[in-house]
RNA sequence: GGCCAGGUAGCUCAGUCGGUAGAGCAGAGGACUGAAAAUCCUUGUGUCGGCGGUUCAAUUCCGUCCCUGGCCA
């Protein structure tokens, strides 16, 4: 028992700060790592890339002179960075902070925060040769039903769980299945008997942002965005011959990309960038309500419970022997 | 003023050879284990521009009026 509180009291504390886009994390977090003299852990999927600038609301310089911050920009294209690779990287960050000082995981993207609580299943690193050769047997005529057919054999609970048309949850399955020659239900199963507890205490926060209120600021930052050149950061991957790197799939690059395409106005491209934001919030609502542990932030009451939470929650761990 | 084309869901439009209508987008809800700001699933009643006529029945045919765009004066 007395080496268990050993290790008990060896632990780190990290909170994580999560909830839509625009809803105000960053600033709360930031006054939190600032108050408590701890360090900012990027959690967007986005903020990993550098060149990635005018579209993705990345902190600000003087924001990173305030607390120091993490996992911000950090490769390039044409790589693409995983959900995997986002979790090696965490791992390999934090053990370079001071297990005394608090980290703030901040971020909107919700399969990397359950990556890091949880862990990912144990598989091999994705084959981008068989990935590609799945994707080619997809393009051929009936293709799709023919890998879901295949699926529905080897993996029927999969097959059961995704649709035929989400094309990329069935190349991920198959890609399983034939690289690693067992199914995700299997890697599921065991993974669920085997799964190690994360290393460090953990305290989640939520921030939420009235509707109406969270419409005016996507409006303003999509604005902002159009303003300070999101064209020409788009036009110069084009240029590059860049056009297909993933990451330009996401809000605010497509839209840019599809006003480039169709010469499309500005009127039109805030509109539209506005519109995905907007989506996007909605979803990253939908991702973080189910989980119960979140300690919502929604006015200045529970703000300061919020507060109160969080110096007890590192407070706590001073304590301990 | 004349001629032509339109007026159908919040938007763009399809359709009904007469039996009161449906797609895409937007909106709402949901799923999510290595591209996740991605990907996918569910969800469609609206005086079918107004008024009148024909008809058992009109959003559909006819008349008329209003509105929008184009061409001609």
């Amino acid at each position: 028992l007395g080496e268990e509180s050993e290790d008990k009291a060896k632990k780190r504390s990290v909170v994580f700060v999560v909830g839509a886009t625009a809803s105000g994390k960053s600033d709360l977090a930031l006054s939190m790592a600032k108050r408590h003299k701890g360090v900012i852990f990027n959690c967007d999927s986005i903020q990993i890339y550098s060149g990635l600038d005018r579209g993705s609301a990345k902190p600000t310089k003087k924001e990173c002179l305030e607390v120091p911050h993490h996992l911000l920009n950090m490769i390039g294209p044409p790589n693409v960075m995983t959900t995997g690779d986002y979790r090696r990287a965490f791992e390999d960050e934090i053990k370079k902070i001071p297990i005394d000082q608090p980290v703030f995981l901040v971020g909107g993207t919700g399969f990397y925060f359950q990556a890091i609580e949880n862990g990912l299943y144990p598989v091999a690193k994705a084959s981008p040769k068989m990935r590609k050769q799945i994707e080619d047997e997809l393009q051929q005529e009936d293709g799709a039903i023919k890998l879901y057919a295949e699926l529905k054999k080897k993996d029927p609970f999969t097959a059961l769980k995704i649709s035929l048309n989400d094309h990329y949850r069935l190349v991920r399955a198959l890609e399983i299945i034939r690289t690693e020659n067992t199914t995700l239900t299997e890697i599921k199963k065991k993974f669920a008997t085997e799964k190690a507890p994360p290393d460090f205490r953990l305290l989640k926060i939520g921030v939420v942002c009235q509707r109406e209120e969270l419409f005016v600021r996507i409006q303003k930052r999509s604005e902002l965005m159009v303003q300070s050149g999101l064209r020409q950061e788009v036009q110069s991957f084009l240029d590059q011959g860049l056009g297909a790197w993933p990451p330009l799939a996401s809000v605010g690059y497509a839209q840019a990309g599809q006003a480039i395409r169709e010469n499309k106005s500005d009127l039109w491209l805030i509109e539209a960038i506005s519109t995905g934001t907007r989506q996007l919030a909605k979803k990253q609502r939908t991702w973080f309500k189910r989980d119960p542990e979140i300690f919502w932030v929604e006015d200045e009451q529970s703000k300061l419970t919020a507060e109160k939470l969080l110096a007890t929650f590192l407070q706590r761990r001073l304590d301990e022997p």
